[in-house]
DNA sequence: AGCTGGGGTCTTGTCTACAGAAGACAAAAG
DNA sequence: CTTTTGTCTTCTGTAGACAAGACCCCAGCT
């Protein structure tokens, strides 16, 4: 019998992801303060832990503190959409370079895992579940490089993705087909199986989530000679049908 | 005048730097417990913000928490240094190939301060300076990117490096001339001038600071197929002369 | 009317204190 | 002599309180 009984999770971890699902539900917004006696009388703790998960999610660009003046939530700038979009999309090549064709088995069981989690959330409309299981199936395609930095790195770079995409109001209207979603996630499976590297990458770039981009520049600030020229390359590539 | 008033800084960020400062040094070295209470006495400050530190050195890697146990300075295995490695010679390739040929002059002038503050210090002797200057020369080779994650990245990248060489002697007994150093990164950032990206790419490869790896792995644990594959290739590399 | 200075309030930064868990050590039993 | 159990110490997790700094509003002055 191997029944481990439960350890509760210290309180800077359960603030830590009480604070990212707010984020990520719209409640705590780009550039609200965050003000921490409020937080600790909603999360029913003190403020020591709750600083603690604040210097967290600082960490993790989550948060931005200003000394003596507070928090807020990170207000992202069209340049660091850039830089969040660049990097995951050199992650992702990172690991596909490492990890196909796949060395360990295990590794890809975790991805087929993720794969049926995805694909009965589609099925059955979960719309949340189909966000969250696509996460986890992209963190573990990030994992077949067995690379576990690379995947601490998708994951922050996911994390801020989030609180871009709570700003905007089209991926809170999911009215996309979860079906055909899974459907190419599938598919991202089976050429990964095959072991074909180079397959695997144009694969992964017509998988792209850039959808909510089509906008942005009119929604948010902080345009830079880089991301500007990042963003034309963005349309005229999604102009040509990619 | 910009000559603006001095805030002095929280005790977080204090504590930070001490902490950083000891393990560089190896008075904390890794495997190391890490007592609240005792670093409270040394530091002079109270257990609060000496947490709030050690939660950014963890989420940095440098410390691991294990909870109600304590936290220990990060041991790394070998596989580690592979990820560390790794990943930093992708975070230079892709800085090279988002900055260069460069844009922004006021980018590449940072990049002459570090090497001129590198110079001055191999001139006095001053190893310290060096490494310091070292660190601060390529973060702005990284700068040249306009890329801010990716110089977070490749700092948090550094600071583990420098955990790792802290335990090994070879480093320590630092008897490489200074002045050739210096002197191969002042042909770097010639060959940067020049706006030529491939002739960049060799010339940092051929710029490894790999020596202490030579006989890493009988020093520390934690081998893996993959790491073991890559210090196999590193060999033959170096044997090549490079 | 606009600017400057002062008081009040709110918020953060820090410290001390307490409760509960983990580990060490010693004593007793097999 | 080994093993086990009970106690004791140490350390972490959390709470609450206090002090210093920042912001805001209003009165008074130019």
């Amino acid at each position: 019998m191997s029944q481990r009984i439960e350890q509760p999770p210290s309180l800077v971890q359960l603030a830590v992801n009480v604070l990212l699902r707010m984020m990520s539900l719209g409640e705590l917004k780009p550039g609200d303060r965050v003000i921490e006696n409020r937080l600790t009388q909603e999360l029913g703790i003190s403020r020591p832990p709750l600083r603690e998960a604040l210097r967290v999610l600082e960490q993790q660009g989550m948060i931005t503190q200003i000394p003596r003046k507070g928090a807020i939530v990170t207000n992202l700038t069209l340049h660091d959409v850039y830089e969040i979009y660049t990097l995951r999309r050199e992650v992702e090549r990172i690991a596909v370079d490492l990890g196909v064709p796949v060395s360990d088995p295990v590794r890809l069981e975790r991805v087929r895992a993720a794969l049926l989690r995805l694909e009965e959330a589609a099925q059955a409309g979960d719309h949340v579940g189909v966000i969250e299981g696509g996460y986890e199936y992209h963190a573990a395609v990030i994992g077949l490089s067995g690379h576990r930095r690379l995947e601490d790195a998708y994951r922050s770079l996911h994390l801020q993705l989030v609180l871009c995409m709570a700003m905007n109001r089209r991926v809170r209207e999911p009215k996309e087909d979860l079906l055909g979603d899974a459907a190419r996630h599938r598919r991202l499976l089976e050429v990964i199986e095959t072991g074909d590297r180079k397959a695997v990458h144009e694969a992964i770039i017509t998988h792209g989530d850039r959808a909510f981009l089509i906008n942005i520049e009119n929604e948010i600030g902080g345009h830079t000679p880089e991301s500007l020229e990042w963003l034309r390359l963005i349309r005229e590539e999604e102009g040509l049908g990619l």
